[in-house]
DNA sequence: TTATGACTTGAGTGATCGCTCAAATATCAC
DNA sequence: GTGATATTTGAGCGATCACTCAAGTCATAA
């Protein structure tokens, strides 16, 4: 078994989410991604089959990285109301961050792929339903804890968790000023706070 | 003077912003619009200047008619806070709705358009700024009527209410079921009516 | 050293992109 | 009619699209 990869698969992965991330999976070419991975377009079909097959694997990428991290974050935290509430508040300060885009990927993909590709939008529905779930943990665990009332409804909560954060993610991708941004975080926070005065 | 122009202006303005609402600025190519508008790519030049002029006309167009409903609802309505809520919750009916597409064209514009194509992103930026300015103008116009309380900050809460529209629109772009997207629209709803308690 | 076999290379594939323009066509005033 | 002035047409422009593959490169095993 002679001569390995000289690229790190790991590496190209993210170099191909950041741009797909930023620029969409139409409007980025074949060149940019050969510029991205620094790899020549026999190469990049070699590792990754296909732009298509490609772009799926970035999702997967990045989905699976906001699945841990709200999986953690919900695990750890000692109070699980406080970590989904404080994941809104953390959304707050999307401005000057080091992300590529302060969009969702997914929110993005979900917008800009369609009928075509129908295989991209089902991976997208299906993660964008693996989160909701994971918010909806969230919330069972807190009205197991009796952070929120008895009668509270997790999948409901969760879904208007999720279109929260969805909201917040455009907000940022626009120039609000970041004061702005940080009280509609607020805001949107103390809604999740307020389950908690009922309980 | 001889020779009108045989198209409709307004008719293939129409079947243009339809064409980009559903795939998108870059997805939508010449051949589509050609067959949607049933005009010649010269005809079209000649009439729109350019595929980017011809996005630029359809966003506005877009605006337009959203910034129109917005505005006649809260200035008709008795009470600008139930016009606000009577918005959301007709949201959760989007479903099955004979529009082009359930999301709005100008969050899936914002979130394509980067900065290539400074103008768009302006125009996009500028139209969601005077839809916040006609949420906040509902807002205010609820505080002079004594709906909600006197320190509540207008721009404040449009700004809650614009992300409650865009995350409630991205939802609906999902294969949501219909029950779970009125109640979500409800929950949203009734948070623009628990202002009124406090008032 | 040499043979082996996987990886890399990049010129080049046909298709499609946004767009142009000279020619054809249509409608007016006269 | 005829001339003047529009619009419509569609073949075709150069550029770029996603993608291929024969040839070249290189690390290993023998």
């Amino acid at each position: 078994m002679p001569r390995e990869p000289s690229y790190n698969r790991d590496a190209a992965l993210d170099a191909a989410m950041a741009l797909f991330w930023v620029k969409g999976y139409t409007a980025t070419s074949l060149k940019d991604l050969e510029q991205a991975l620094k790899m020549r377009p026999g190469s990049i079909y070699a590792a990754f089959q296909s732009k298509e097959a490609l772009f799926r694997a970035t999702l997967d990428l990045y989905a699976e990285r906001m699945e841990a991290e709200l999986g953690a974050m919900i695990q750890d935290a000692p109070s699980a109301l406080s970590a989904l509430r404080g994941y809104l508040l953390s959304l707050g300060g999307l401005d000057a961050c080091n992300k590529p885009s302060t969009a969702c990927m997914l929110v993005k993909s979900l917008l800009e792929i369609q009928t075509d590709h129908p295989e991209l939008r089902g991976a997208v529905l299906d993660h964008l339903d693996t989160i909701r779930r994971l918010l909806e943990d969230g919330f069972s665990k807190a009205r197991a804890a009796g952070e929120i009332p008895a009668d509270a409804d997790p999948a409901r909560l969760a879904r208007r968790m999720q279109t929260y954060i969805f909201g917040l993610k455009i907000q940022a991708q626009r120039e609000t000023d970041p004061d702005a941004m940080q009280r509609l975080a607020q805001d949107l926070a103390d809604e999740i706070s307020e389950l908690r005065r009922a309980a």
